[in-house]
DNA sequence: AAAATACGTCAGTTATGTTGACTTATTTCG
DNA sequence: CGAAATAAGTCAACATAACTGACGTATTTT
C-alpha cells in the first residue's frame, strides 16, 4: 500500500478551507466593525438582500440560529435602517423583510469585497476552474441541504 | 456589457463557501461535543498534532487570537491529558506542546470525519480537481500569509 | 545587573449563540 | 363561531469564545 492510501487524512485541504474561510470572511469585517456590527449582521443583512420578502421563519432555516439570537440582530438592523419589515399581503402575522437603500448599498460593498477576492483567485488559475470549485463547494454541503441550498443561489440577481 | 459582467458579484460562491464550511466543520461538532469541548479545541488540538513541539507563541501566530484565549482552551487540554506540555531543551521558558497518546486518537476520529467528507466529495468529480481545489483555497488566503500556510500544510505525515 | 522574552493569570467586557416560558395578532379548521 | 394552530416578538438566564489591559514569574540576552 502506498504512503498516501485512501484513507490519509486530507490535512492540507482541512488547513487550507481552514485559513481560506477565515481571510475570505476577514475582509467584510472591517467595513462591518465601523457601523457597529458582527458577523451575525452581515449574514442577515445577506440573506434578506438575496431573498427580498424572506418570512422570518425562513430566514431562521437557513441561519439555523434561534428566533431570540435572530432577533437581537435584525432588531439592530431595522433600527439603524438597514432592513425594513412589510406585514404579508396574504398572511398579515407574517413581517416579509427587505433590504433599504441603504441597507442595499452596504450589502453591495461587503460584496464586492468578497467578490474581488473570489475573481483574484479564479483569474489565477485554469480556465473551467469556478466550475470545479462551485461542483466542489455544493459537494461538501451536507446531502440533505443540497437542493434547498441550490434552489437559493439558483436566483438571478438583475 | 453581458448581464454577467466581471463586476457582478459571485453570490453563488459566496453562499457556497458559507454552507460548506458550516457542515464542514460541523462533522467534529458532535464528537467535539461529548467531550464537552468546542471548536476552539479542535483547532488547538489539531495544530498540536500536525506541529508536534510548536511554541505556545507560534501556535497563537497560527491561530490569531489571545493568549487569554488560548490559555482557557489549552487549559482543559491539558488538564483532561489531550495535550502535554515539556519545557524547551534550548530555552527552558518554553513550553513545547504535543498531543498524548488519547490527544492523537481523539484528532485522528475528527480528522478521518472531516476527510471522509471532502473525499467523497473528491470522488464525485473530474480527475485532477482536488489540485484545481487545492490552488482556489489556497489563493483564498491572504497574499502575504501564504508562504507561511505553505510551509505548515506541506508537512509530511507519516 | 538590567532588559527583554516566553508564558501564565486575574478581572472585566463583548458578540453570538443557547433554553424555556410567555404574549400578541392572525389564520385555519372543526 | 369559537378553539386551535401559526407567525412573530419578548423576557430572563446562561454558555462559549473571543477581546482588552494589567500584572507576575521564570529564564535568557545584553
Amino acid at each position: 500500500m502506498s504512503k498516501k492510501d485512501i484513507n490519509s487524512p486530507r490535512f492540507d485541504l482541512i488547513e487550507l478551507f481552514f485559513f481560506a474561510y477565515r481571510d475570505f470572511t476577514g475582509d467584510p469585517d472591517v467595513l462591518l466593525d465601523e457601523l457597529g456590527f458582527g458577523r451575525a449582521h452581515h449574514r442577515v443583512l445577506h440573506f434578506v438582500h438575496r431573498n427580498p420578502g424572506i418570512r422570518v421563519s425562513d430566514l431562521l432555516d437557513i441561519l439555523k440560529i434561534t428566533k431570540q439570537s435572530l432577533g437581537r440582530v435584525l432588531k439592530q438592523l431595522v433600527d439603524e435602517d438597514f432592513i425594513c419589515q412589510e406585514p404579508g399581503a396574504l398572511d398579515r402575522r407574517q413581517r416579509l423583510l427587505y433590504t433599504t437603500e441603504k441597507g442595499t448599498k452596504f450589502c453591495a460593498q461587503l460584496s464586492k469585497l468578497q467578490t474581488q477576492r473570489i475573481n483574484k483567485a479564479i483569474s489565477l488559475m485554469p480556465d473551467g476552474s469556478d466550475d470545479i470549485v462551485r461542483q466542489f463547494l455544493y459537494l461538501m454541503i451536507d446531502e440533505n441541504d443540497r437542493s434547498e441550498v441550490a434552489r437559493l443561489i439558483g436566483k438571478e440577481t438583475d
